[in-house]
DNA sequence: CATACTTATGCAAGCGCTTACATGCACTGT
DNA sequence: ACAGTGCATGTAAGCGCTTGCATAAGTATG
């Protein structure tokens, strides 16, 4: 292995001198440099940035922990965090927690002494717990807030209240809504912003399930439905929709006259030969870049923090969500 | 930040013993342990890793390229190398190469002072580009077999072949080929692979395409081979597959009685109220693990390396598609 | 021409940890 | 009682790189 004293050597400058050529090209002379630079690649030299990282104080890595890693609703949020961060100049580490509490604990543990910041996207964890193994950390969250962390989410409330007054002004008065899988959190929020947006305007919400967040689950659903004398439906994400509306044309039913679908979350682009799907559609893509950015940027700021001392305020960004309107209702 | 050395002066124990409580137990008497690790986690001691990958020489980081982060395909992979390479105390860093050739050498060399080993899944650069850029590197193709270096395959053709004889046992004789994004270099293997099966049977190849692969890819390309005068179609993925059987279904042509389908891999679970798909499907994730495996065997021989002076040959794991018949033919 | 300033380079002290080697000590067998 | 053995611990030399400070030119200023 070549290192940088063999480069330095080589070229006949100190090893002080080599590494401002890669690391600070304007402190060194032009013919230097040119020649630092030929030797370094006549001889193959590869930086080690291991040994750069433990002299900088700081790795130039950063951790994405995610519930699920192969899922359509994270890929677009954990490609652009990936690259948002590669921008930047630094290298990802992405880590599954398999949607469990302890896992996000224990991943943020094994990554604290290896990377310089951490995102979360939709934790599972107590808050506690997330802030007890990130004090002092950079850390930034994703959908979920925690008053000591920076965070990005998504409103999706201000989009189902509007679908919800849409439901209502087309008729419907009765409407389920069909629950993502137990445990999310996020599901209790948003059959509580149904509900209230319901009642507000005449309307009555009734929750059903939870059921997992697969098609199959919404078709296995359909019949409960008919019985339930709902005449729309909100489902959890938009693979339960499909499965409700494939077993609607399985029976003959017709959507959105039997049965209005709309669904969180548009996550499949097979809407071919079936109606096109009202969603409300998150803006992932963009979570996850303002993610990247915000971590990068509590990543950069100690170098130059005197203001702040370690105690600035939390920064809480949201983004609105879109509700795209669609045949099915 | 707490050191070790700090762990080490409040234990009253050397830097070398607080050193071995964690990186070699069985060193240190047992009381003198409990001291350390008492004192470390009171004081709240997070290990510093890039410190130890610098004294030990190897980072514990692993790296993956793959040609899309957020496939369904690569999906499955990614997960069972993130898995088996965490549960041998790696961690590991994905990257997305967006399927350029260009990329894929330049992540390669960014990655290569900071990772132990690289996995490249289906690396689509010249195979000299990528020995030039990883020679004498732990590496690990996918799906690709280089000479110099470990891979693991899937084979396809074995799976195809079942396929056309199947194809033609039930009638069949000219068949399309409806294949994939244009330069895949899996494509034309799989076009010449059932051109030669279905010629030694007595059948006839056509080619079509290529197309994305998407499932608005087969609805549009239904009519194109109704002109095509086949009676059964090979399609590159499930979703172009499933694009054709929507087309079919809306100009109420029967599958497989007016047309036959067929295809490699079988991406999706949508198969609801579509009749189940004749498809050869990969193990991914076996493919994931089996790499993973083979990587981190490699960079933990260094250690003990003695007969094979970094001139081992190269290991090519083969493993078996399947052929899964449904309804479709 | 002396002074101050700028620019290019070298010197050497780390960064936090691991580990080969040396040391000290308590046993064991003779 | 003494060398031999093995165990627990300490000493110190790195791992490859960055960077504050010192130095030595060269350039501008009065």
């Amino acid at each position: 292995m070549v290192t940088l004293a063999d480069v330095a050597r080589q070229a006949g400058v100190s090893l002080a001198t080599a590494s401002r050529v890669f690391g600070r090209p304007e402190m060194v002379g032009a013919e230097t440099t040119a020649r630092v630079i030929e030797v370094a690649d006549r001889l193959g030299y590869i930086a080690n940035s291991t040994a750069r990282a433990l002299a900088r104080g700081s790795s130039g890595l950063l951790g994405l922990v995610v519930p699920q890693l192969s899922s359509s609703y994270f890929a677009p949020l954990i490609s652009a965090v990936q690259s948002e961060v590669e921008s930047s100049g630094f290298e990802l580490i992405i880590v599954d927690s398999h949607g469990c509490p302890e896992s996000e604990v224990e991943i943020a543990g094994r990554l604290r002494g290896r990377v310089d910041g951490l995102i979360f996207a939709s934790p599972r964890s107590s808050g506690a717990a997330l802030a007890e193994v990130a004090r002092g950390f950079p850390i930034v969250t994703v959908n979920r807030e925690l008053s000591d962390f920076d965070s990005v989410s998504v409103d999706v409330a201000a989009g189902l209240t509007e679908l919800c007054g849409l439901l209502i002004a087309r008729g419907h008065r009765t409407i389920a809504y069909l629950g993502g899988p137990a445990g999310s959190l996020s599901d209790d929020g948003r059959f509580l912003t149904v509900r209230t947006a319901l009642e507000d305007n005449g309307g009555e919400a009734r929750r059903f399930g939870p059921v997992e967040p697969k098609v199959s689950a919404g078709t296995e659903s359909f019949s409960m439905l008919q019985r339930g004398g709902v005449s729309a439906v909100i489902a959890y994400n938009a693979l339960v929709a499909h499965g409700l509306m494939l077993a609607a044309a399985a029976v003959g039913a017709k959507v959105p006259e039997d049965l209005a679908v709309a669904a969180v979350d548009d996550l499949i682009d097979i809407g071919l030969g079936l109606p096109s799907l009202t969603a409300i559609t998150q803006p992932m893509g963009e979570a996850g870049s303002s993610a990247g950015r915000m971590l990068v940027a509590q990543v950069a700021r100690p170098r130059g923090a005197d203001s702040d001392a370690g105690t600035r305020t939390a920064q809480h960004l949201v983004l609105p969500s879109t509700l795209v309107i669609g045949e099915t209702c």
